[in-house]
This record gives structure tokens, C-alpha cells and sequence, in this order.
DNA sequence: GCCAACGTTGGC
DNA sequence: GCCAACGTTGGC
């Protein structure tokens, strides 16, 4: 069983809206990155936990933690003309974008602040805080008790 | 809204 | 294969 983080903006889609979908399941879809897509598609297993990370918003930080409940599977999306993600040169049977299902596990009573984990300094080795711009990234193990420690 | 960092595109 | 131009991410 692994660690992850994954990005999203919260006025999209965040730990709420999460939180009301039905059997606090939901399609993490729309990645298109290829690092981020290599990882969906080739390591993130069921039962992996997943930090949930709010991102262009008021309260930037780990807002939650969910369980992939549904290993890579075709996004849909690439091959919906019309979508803003439609992607010309996916083919149902050469698919180019990956993507996952996870159920909620636990919502945190306050977000644990993007400014108190670059202050801890145990966490500096952070994907998070080394690299910008990749909304799949991994956890370690300690990383992860140490945040959980701290929510 | 700004802009640094980084990824992607496309001409050569 | 190089690299300039351009687009996106995402914190501030």
C-alpha cells in the first residue's frame, strides 16, 4: 500500500463536494500531465490513501484523505468532442489519459495549512514543496505519519 | 493580477 | 534533436 497526493481546486472540485457524492465515491479525472498520468496509470493501486490538496484557494493545504477504491481506467473525457479536454489524438483503443476512483475517508475539522507544512521541517523533502506543478505525486510513509500526526 | 517555474509545441 | 515561443500551474 502506497501514499499520494493529489491536487485540485476546491471551487472545482474539493473535499466537499467529495464528501456529497454518492457513496463518497468520484471519477478523479481531467489530469493531463504525463508525470502525473504515468503515475495514475502504473502505481497508484486500490487501497493506496490519498491526501486530498486544495490548491488556488483561500485555504491552501491538505484538506483530506481518501482510498483508491479503482485503478486506472480510460478518462472519458479525452474522447468526448466538445469537451475543453478532448484530446484529437486519443483513440478508444490507444487511450492517452488515465484515471482513478476514490471514496472519502476522512474530512479533516481544519485544513492542515500549505504554510505550516514548508514549517515543519521534517516535511522539506516534500514533493509538494520541491516541485510545483504535479497534481499526482507520492507520499512516504513518514511523511504521511507525520502529517497525520499533526491534522 | 502578477509572475516564476516548468511543460508543450513546432519550426528548423 | 535543439530551442524559442507559448501555455499552464499555482503561490503570493
Amino acid at each position: 500500500m502506497r501514499y499520494w497526493l493529489f491536487k485540485t481546486e476546491p471551487d472545482v472540485f474539493g473535499v466537499d463536494d467529495l464528501a456529497e457524492a454518492p457513496e463518497q465515491t468520484a471519477r478523479w479525472d481531467e489530469i493531463r500531465n504525463y508525470q502525473a498520468r504515468n503515475f495514475l496509470r502504473d502505481e497508484v493501486r486500490i487501497g493506496d490513501q490519498v491526501f486530498i490538496y486544495h490548491s488556488s484557494c483561500k485555504q491552501l493545504g491538505i484538506a483530506g484523505i481518501a482510498e483508491v477504491v479503482r485503478e486506472a481506467y480510460p478518462d472519458p473525457s479525452q474522447f468526448e468532442p466538445g469537451h475543453a479536454l478532448f484530446d484529437v489524438k486519443a483513440a478508444p483503443d490507444a487511450p492517452r489519459w488515465f484515471c482513478v476512483d476514490i471514496r472519502l475517508r476522512e474530512r479533516f475539522s481544519q485544513v492542515i495549512l500549505l504554510s505550516r507544512l514548508k514549517a515543519q521541517p521534517d516535511l522539506e523533502n516534500m514533493t509538494l514543496l520541491r516541485q510545483g506543478r504535479l497534481s499526482v505525486q507520492p507520499v512516504s510513509a513518514a511523511q504521511w505519519q507525520i502529517i497525520v500526526s499533526i491534522r
